[in-house]
DNA sequence: GCTATTTCTTAAACAAGTTCAAGAATTTTT
DNA sequence: AAAAATTCTTGAACTTGTTTAAGAAATAGC
């Protein structure tokens, strides 16, 4: 009793999560918030399991509400290219799989035993049809997100290593305290062992 | 007399391509399409001319028809980072700025005498209301934008300068033919000087 | 059509970041 | 609690790309 008592708070603290996010965009009404509710679904993953491979069809798109994934690429050589970590109130997905149901290029793995909400293709549609806001809800996030990246590259273009290491745990501090050094290496698109130059050096400076 | 023809040809050979463009997102009738037409507005500038200078605010969404703009931010020794080009068929906006009327990061300038299609704040926001779709064809086209910036990251993590430089002349040809060096050593976030080093390399390789 | 300005090329010295290697510290597994 | 695996640090040699400078080529302005 207890036990089920818990788990629907934490559950229902989840979808609060979801509808803050979204009114965030858009007004939505309290049975417009019921109804997305429906077409969501909880899950829980344990660290090291993947939600979506490279070559895969991304059928879903994933809502974190706990724990922390890793988004990345992986060469040739099976070296990994970190895209983006999602923490709690950020999105999984590969968007062009998932719209298109193409093959991904991007394999996604929790690296923290995590929880998170997800929805199917088919769903997400019908989520759209039955509450028509939502496709400006989605609007106005991917074109927020359009200019994050665009900022992301520009640093990239304009950013020394150590300044970007700098920005992104100054950034993101909560992100990368469970991070370890090889995946902010790997996110920033330097090698480990410069981050460890990059700290040591910061180190000094802060003395 | 041959003069309005020719100037009514090319007007509409320019929302032809508008429609083309917003219809593979979406089927809008041609009903819908003419009521789109009323709210975008031609304009022409000269080689040099700037649409948008960084800290204005983005009053407006560009669609080019012929020429071609670079988008950019200046750095405070002046240099300029180059985002983006845009030519024909491409959209010229800084969403954040536009979205959310705040000061703008980046500086529009024509880089060729140009013709675009316009849109302002307000009238984007009526459009929205007036033609529901186009909510979707927006979220479609910006989710789209997302997964080419997200995959232009990861170039700049995986490749060398000299295999970017092929991926971009390679990718965009046409775009390639009308810039300057210096124009793609920004796009690809290098010198000028290592472009005529990887200039020269190639044509040693290729010949 | 000539001048001024910008762009392009080349080379040498330099700086930023990588690679390789090996030992220390931490985390994970059993 | 010990063993195994991964991560972190450090340093030396190396590579990639930058800076500075100066002359050649191309463009733009008048």
């Amino acid at each position: 009793m207890l036990y089920l008592k818990f788990d629907y708070l934490r559950s229902m603290s989840g979808r609060d999560l979801l509808h803050k996010h979204f009114l965030k965009y858009e007004n939505l009404t309290l049975n417009e918030l019921k109804k997305i509710d429906e077409w969501y679904q909880d899950k829980s993953v344990k660290k090291g399991e993947f939600l979506l491979r490279a070559g895969e069809i991304c059928r879903f798109e994933g809502f974190v509400l706990s724990g922390c994934f890793k988004v990345f690429t992986i060469n040739d050589k099976g070296e990994e290219k970190i895209l983006y970590f999602a923490i709690s109130d950020w999105w999984l997905m590969d968007t062009d799989s998932f719209t298109n149901q193409i093959p991904s290029e991007l394999t996604m793995q929790a690296i923290q035993d995590s929880t998170l909400l997800t929805i199917t293709t088919a769903k997400k549609e019908e989520l759209y049809k039955e509450v028509p806001k939502m496709e400006r809800v989605f609007r106005l996030m991917s074109q927020k997100a359009v200019a994050a990246w665009q900022r992301r590259l520009i640093r990239n273009h304009t950013m020394s290593a150590e300044e970007r290491y700098s920005h992104f745990i100054e950034s993101y501090p909560e992100m990368a305290a469970n991070l370890t050094n090889k995946h902010i290496a790997s996110y920033l698109g330097i090698t480990q062992e410069f981050v460890s130059v990059i700290r040591k050096r910061r180190q000094e400076k802060g003395s």
